[in-house]
DNA sequence: CAGGACTGTGATATCGTTCTCAGAAATCAC
DNA sequence: GTGATTTCTGAGAACGATATCACAGTCCTG
């Protein structure tokens, strides 16, 4: 009746084929010493010849590594995050751990929910852009409990975690000052409230350009989901506007341009702007957006580096204080008023 | 010295401390008749007052399957497929699935790895947005030997899966309808050579409106990794050179447009355009581009109802034959030539 | 050549869960 | 009241792999 045979090969049948016992075969499979070079061959032939596959949930369940690796990104539509995804699944492979890859699309609960998971499948180590303060204490709780961490692009206080983040506060230093060079006394800082400490970090990167130069900052925050775009719109129909927006990150910057495009108004005539976090297709723009590129895939193949060494080396608590800080780029495009520098980059 | 203390709860701690045995526990969790009322509440109690999480492992290898479903597509940074993913993901886990999301980029030696690294896993069931032909055969023998799979976006022959498909043909007979409609008689059809079969619906789409009006259809296909944009630009300077060009998808689209704006070749004007496959910053782009959308989150949601219906009929065999198809939609946009019909959607 | 160290091999216990079966108590049928 | 069913419960055997231990041989080393 039922077709689900057990047509599954076990180590049982591999050994059974080869005459001789289990523990050959593990050994022969796991790439330990004390097997004859004979028996070897004689046992990865029986292997391929039987399609042997070992179970993984009979591996991980008698206590080795899992070799899965969980990552946590709050979204995939985002190309930061999915460029960084892709590098760590490429640098996990090549080091033999497969990854599971988990969107929480920012909602906490959902975060909450992945963590959960983790220790339940028994997860090598953690890999998370954390979207929220709220998962700290699942993630305090599985750190405590051994489990490796390391956290990318944003850091949740009191985790004693590997981390990776970039320049944030140097590269909204320099956008900011490259606006003020170019002439801008009045700019406005838009983005999303204080969600995460990366952010901040941009904030205080433009405070200090603009305290600098002696400017009065300006912000526009909001938290995630409010509209962005008719606030920044009428702040600039306000008496004297500012003349150019510093935009956070790669959403609200999008929000904005769409907002400014529906109302006429023209970039950068009307209004400068520079926004933190670049993508593909800022250059194919109606008008070309000069950003701060940030090393999407370097972060993630260097987070995943972190945490299989950190894994390799026994439960190394030690090593996962470790932090990476990444420099970033400012690709100048027409958003800002002064001329591309760089040919437009082919996207072919 | 090691941290690594056996911290973890197993499911006789909980039978302990409530003076059970663990079969108990296991009726308790898995919701099982056959215990009365009283007990589940005393589990229940020391489940939560222990934080007790069952061992993933364990449970799939008593057989029980996996709750884990395999999705694979050929890339993230698509954001068709990233929709695709997320809307997988949603559903999935809404039915007490976990995803395990592996993109192949395209590369057959990855996802022929992939798909073997599903069974090892017991892996549920499989989501594919399959990439090549190659993989054909790894995914027939998964086939044949009871897992439950379903194709997404394409199909591959001689595999008997549940199929989850969008239009091809009929939206590229509307798109290129459209263009014709619009006094266009030479129409460019760009895209990658039949790498799977809905390219070969898109082309048949455009070949049958072709026809039917009498016109000569005119291609220019590649390989996936050989730069199209030069030689549109190349087919653009030609005599009698095409009026309008019809893209086969969201890469090759991307790819033209930046070589139309290398080339300041202008749009509409000197060639009109309209892609199959829309994505959500195509109405900011310098010329907001006609596109075929395709229902990325709707495709991801109905094939995992699919597989999980299938997977919960038992090792239902017969359902699996199912097919369903999505309609398209024309977005209409500057690119065509034609007033965009509706108003700029906010991108807030 | 005796004692030690290393090599090659297999029996057996074990990981945490669920399945099978069996027993005890309660309920029902007549 | 006796037998038949149903409810509730637990002991023990899997699932498939690996760690541990045990036991031959083999190779040194003095």
């Amino acid at each position: 009746m039922s077709m689900r045979s057990r047509s599954v090969v076990t180590i049982a049948d591999v050994a059974r084929a080869c005459g001789v016992g289990t523990m050959t075969v593990s050994r022969v499979i796991n790439g330990k010493k004390h097997v004859s070079e004979a028996m070897v061959r004689r046992v990865e032939e029986a292997i391929a010849r039987l399609n042997y596959q070992p179970n993984e949930a009979a591996r991980t369940l008698k206590g080795r590594t899992s070799r899965t690796l969980g990552l946590i990104v709050p979204s995939l539509s985002d190309p930061f995050f999915s460029q960084c995804a892709h590098a760590v699944q490429q640098v996990a492979a090549e080091q033999g751990y497969m990854t599971m890859l988990f969107a929480c699309e920012a909602s906490h609960s959902v975060e909450a929910e992945e963590l959960s998971q983790m220790r339940s499948r028994n997860i090598a180590g953690i890999l998370i852009v954390p979207s929220s303060e709220n998962s700290m204490e699942q993630l305090k709780e599985l750190r405590r409990s051994g489990m490796p961490v390391v956290m990318m692009d944003r850091t949740i206080a009191g985790i004693d975690a590997g981390e990776v983040m970039v320049e944030n506060l140097e590269g909204s230093f320099r956008a900011t000052n490259h606006l003020i060079d170019h002439g801008h006394r009045r700019i406005l800082c838009v983005g999303y409230d204080r969600e995460y400490n990366s952010i901040g970090q941009r904030m205080d990167g433009y405070r200090k350009a603009m305290q600098t130069a002696g400017l009065q900052p300006q912000y526009l925050l909001v938290k995630r989901g409010v509209p962005v775009g008719p606030r920044v719109v009428a702040a600039l129909r306000a008496v004297k506007p500012p003349t150019a927006i510093f935009s956070l990150n790669n959403v609200t910057s999008v929000a904005v341009l769409s907002a400014l495009k529906r109302e006429k108004i023209r970039i950068p005539e009307q209004v400068a702007m520079v926004g933190f976090d670049d993508f593909e297709l800022a250059s194919l723009l109606a008008v070309p957006l000069t950003a701060v590129r940030q090393p999407a895939a370097e972060l993630g193949r260097q987070a995943t580096r972190m945490l299989i060494d950190s894994l390799r080396s026994g439960s190394g608590n030690q090593q996962m204080s470790a932090r990476i800080v990444l420099p970033t780029e400012l690709i100048l495009r027409q958003s800002c008023g002064c001329e591309p520098l760089a040919q437009i980059t082919p996207l072919d």
